[in-house]
DNA sequence: AATGAATGAGGCTTCATTCAT
DNA sequence: GATGAATGAAGCCTCATTCAT
């Protein structure tokens, strides 16, 4: 892979972003991508091979991103690890809040042509969920029996569907404070574990 | 509206979820669904006026149909509402998975055309979450200052993430194990509100 | 099959057989066809689903029209049969130059997409030689042992590429002329035979 | 011509071959060629100057294998030479069937491009009949008046017909018997005209 | 109330060609 | 001599929509 061509690539992901941004999912057209990114449409074919192609590696771009901000976040002991996690997936939809949607829309969506990366998607964010909570319980903070695959997919959902009710309704809001709330729930489970 | 009439509507709508699971949101086109349903496609255009206007009455069946599932599990005293309002959302989302799968979808993307079908389904569904805490709290079970409009999202997305994780990870657990989980974290919550 | 839409294909055959005359095979392209039939560019798409399948129903339509004129011509005892046979070839081919250049070509191509098409167009034709030369034979003007298949194909691809000379380097010359000259190699065949 | 270059161009062609061969000639495109050759898109241009100019010379090419292979075989005294010259061009067909069809598909299409190399290849083997014809009637073995040119290509279109036919429908029966029947009907001829 | 033939804007894709390296 | 990334004109095709019947 030359230089060139992987500036090219990143031009891009960047022109991608940008217009699911600017127009929406369905506003996305390679036409309109190769516009922004000053290149020739033949471009996206060259590098890519074709529409699908360019946006299964673009949401695998996007999604590297989120997972490089929660792994950033989830540091130190698990409780605040757990904090730092639930601050940076709201962060992450804070400040890329049309690429989260389509992260997050597209990871449910059935759809055959990007099901691995949707899959990736989910496991990105979620294993970080439930390596934590098992973090917990080998500390011995937690009563035996909880099936943290279910209660870490449940957890990230709880701060996901938050977040963009957050950003639906009441985008000014401090994100401290919808974290606050986050976190008492979470520390109430954890201290109803503990006991 | 005419008894012919009505049943035409309902035939595309019937038609309408059946190409959604088939064939994926893409696959959408109003020649699919009215050879599905037996009709010209003028007819579409005779009913609805238009694809968005059959595909936002479409929506708006659905979210009828999940929101009537939600009200008539959320029965009795705040603790089994919340047990019978999260197993009705499990119970919903196995049974019309691809339904379901669309309504979530869209209702978090940003979408001019549906953005009120959208709205709606996150109150049809989130305000049971924010009402039945309301309740709790109302009964003295809760401690104060909790915002129990972001805790009804949070309880909402937990179980919503939870149970598409399980339709698509293990699909044949029981869906008892899946509910018995989520009240797990449910009761850890109320219980330490209530210490 | 409407009225209407019988006519809009016939419009489209015209059209397709004007553009392959005017542009060569190369030239045929469905945003020209439609032009030249007065057409939407989505009516071919409507009426034949695609460009092969418009190319594969005009080619049996061209083979249709080929077929008509070689068996109007084959008329009357063998030895006539067979002068007229000629006669009609020469002359379907000096009308029809580009559509006979086409039929022909493409009936030698290896192309899966209309190999039924182009297996049907030697058919009709050297089926037509085959069996007048076993009329012949059956006649009893034959010496026995004669392949008439392998011969009766030896015999149209004998006028076929005599004609597509004929008009390649001596347009002018009279039809006549050309007939005369096979004519006289068929009556050698079918003499020195008899003999 | 350096050495190199030469070998270049040698892998290009049978590149192209094989390319036709294996794909059609709708599949013949700069990249594949390239690719099949082992080599860069950019060095076709290098050699040849773009994608007609490649093809011509490659037809080119193919002509001179074609027209050798039937120069061998039209050796001896007229009968013979014509029965070795049928034999011939049986062999190229069976032997490089899809270089043969490629031939005789473009010698008989309009089309500008190739146009050159396209009366080159008919002359390259037409020519060899008539001029084995006009040994015929110089001595002696033929009654006046018959246009070899026209009987010349009547007689090469025989057996390229019977060819085609023969690989298309029975391509396993030997090439021998189809060779006897094309002979007999050649010998009634000779025979005719000499009585 | 329903039909279905026709439309055409809009998208995706291919591929011969160029050119800087 | 050869390369391969980039180009953009040109084509094919889809599909929501219209409208005469």
């Amino acid at each position: 892979m030359s230089a060139r061509r992987e500036a090219t690539r990143q031009r891009l992901f960047q022109a991608t972003l940008e217009e699911v941004s600017a127009h929406g999912l369905d506003g996305v057209t390679v036409d309109r991508i190769a516009e922004r990114a000053g290149l020739a449409k033949g471009t996206v074919y060259y590098n890519f091979g074709g529409k699908n192609e360019l946006f299964s590696a673009f949401l695998e771009w996007g999604v590297d991103r989120f997972a490089a901000m929660l792994r950033e976040g989830a540091a130190g002991p698990p409780r605040e690890a757990l904090s730092g996690l639930i601050r940076a997936e709201l962060q992450f939809i804070a400040e890329y809040e049309d690429l989260a949607r389509l992260l997050l829309s597209e990871s449910w969506r059935t759809n055959q042509a990007w099901e691995a990366t949707a899959l990736r998607i989910r496991r990105q964010a979620i294993d970080v969920f439930t390596e934590l909570l098992d973090a917990v319980r080998a500390e011995g903070g937690m009563r035996p029996g909880l099936d943290t695959g279910v209660a870490g997919s449940a957890l990230f959902g709880m701060a996901l569907t938050a977040a963009l009710e957050w950003r639906t309704l009441a985008p000014d809001r401090p994100l401290e404070e919808v974290h606050a709330v986050l976190m008492r729930l979470v520390d109430d489970i954890l201290r109803a574990e503990r006991a």
